[in-house]
DNA sequence: GCAAAAGTGTTATCCCTACACCCATGA
DNA sequence: TCATGGGTGTAGGGATAACACTTTTGC
């Protein structure tokens, strides 16, 4: 038991984590194995523990959860409505994750029930507050592509133009110019060629990139 | 006593808030008048009662210290460093406000010892993080200048063109072209004329703006 | 040789920037 | 009449957008 003078909240973490695959971007979902919403997909995540920090915490829940870590993580926002979770008052701290789709291994989950990824087109009905919490993070992501350098955190390490401009079309919903893009994403000077290529198929290989920067997301423009 | 069968944090809101006032931009602080960091500037904010949200605790803590409402509150982030107040885990969801240099009236704080308004150039050292606190929520205003209405706020209800180009100027630290911030202001089509006009000193009285939409932010670009 | 994706330049348009003079007023 | 800030237009440059053909490969 733990007893304080005033009143305290719970606090938990949930991860939003996208992913590209498929020509699809998607979403991980675990099934909860426990009330409430025992059953219903959710968010990946948990309560904090003390002697840990916010982010510290969601890495913990999420390779706990799911087995995914090392991904890049940001804060998204912080929910606390008085009434979105039944059992008592809690707080959670949001945080949204991009991993590249070759680094994809799910574990057999130990807190949750299942774990699967949704396309965002087809995702199921989600527990608590969360549909709210995942439609943010999708905001976030499609207004981040514009003005930084995050679409990378979803490249694996070598990776050729094509597959480059294949996420952003994914994920904005739009077809681009291929020589614009070119043009566009050489000028930012954030890509350097490995000199490798690629080969799949009956036409030319394509040249090899790799991120300059690969640990920090730059603001362009 | 209040027991919890997990240990729970502490949950609190701080408020950075800002307004434009003699040419500079201003930051509210009070002194704490409480262990610990008795004596030493702070952030208005306070614990979260159980049964109010977020933001409703942020406005109220913000009344109760400093007699300031009805602003423009916006979240910021959430620090939740393990250390970072000495007596207990306290995770702190951190608003921005912002408001017209026309509506401040501080009250004779009630929970406070002393409140006051700072230059950013010469604010005190602060308590707990709040300095950092403080340089995110000015580097996040900075930046939502160039794609957002969020200036507005610091306007009172009639503003002319000269007042809201001071306040990008102060903010920014930059002169601008007078010519290419009206044109461009204008043409953002955020703003109407009032048909008041301002007389203040020997020279051409200026016209009056106001904003179209007030209770919105929009993003432009 | 043919299908399929990779690679590559030029032109037109729009937006942003730079820049100087007249206007209305109070003293 | 003069000092002061308010108000206005245009031209040049840079960035973005539109657009089509050649290259390399596997079958």
């Amino acid at each position: 038991m733990y007893q304080y003078e005033y009143p305290h909240p719970a606090v938990t973490t949930d991860i939003v984590i996208f992913t590209v695959r498929d020509k699809q971007l998607k979403l991980l979902l675990i099934m909860r194995g426990g009330e409430p919403f025992k059953g219903k997909w959710a968010l990946p995540g948990g309560f904090i523990e003390l002697d840990e920090d916010l982010e510290t915490g969601a890495r913990r829940e999420l390779a706990e959860e799911t087995g995914v870590s090392g991904v890049y993580l940001e804060q998204l926002y912080t929910y606390g409505a008085v009434d979105r979770d039944p059992r008592e008052r809690v707080i959670t701290v949001a945080y949204s994750a991009l991993i590249p789709s070759d680094k994809i291994v799910l574990q057999a989950a130990t807190d949750a029930e299942a774990v699967g990824w949704f396309s965002m087109d087809e995702s199921p009905t989600l527990a608590f507050d969360h549909k709210k919490i995942v439609d943010m993070a999708h905001q976030r992501l499609v207004a981040k592509l514009d003005y930084s350098t995050i679409a990378f955190k979803f490249m694996p390490e070598e990776f050729t133009l094509s597959e480059l401009q294949d996420v952003y079309e994914i994920i904005l919903r739009e077809e681009m110019d291929r020589r614009n893009f070119r043009k566009w994403m050489l000028a930012l000077d954030q890509i350097k060629e490995t000199g490798g290529e690629r080969r799949e198929g009956a036409h030319r290989p394509a040249k090899l990139y790799s991120v300059i920067n690969p640990d920090i997301v730059e603001i362009i423009k």
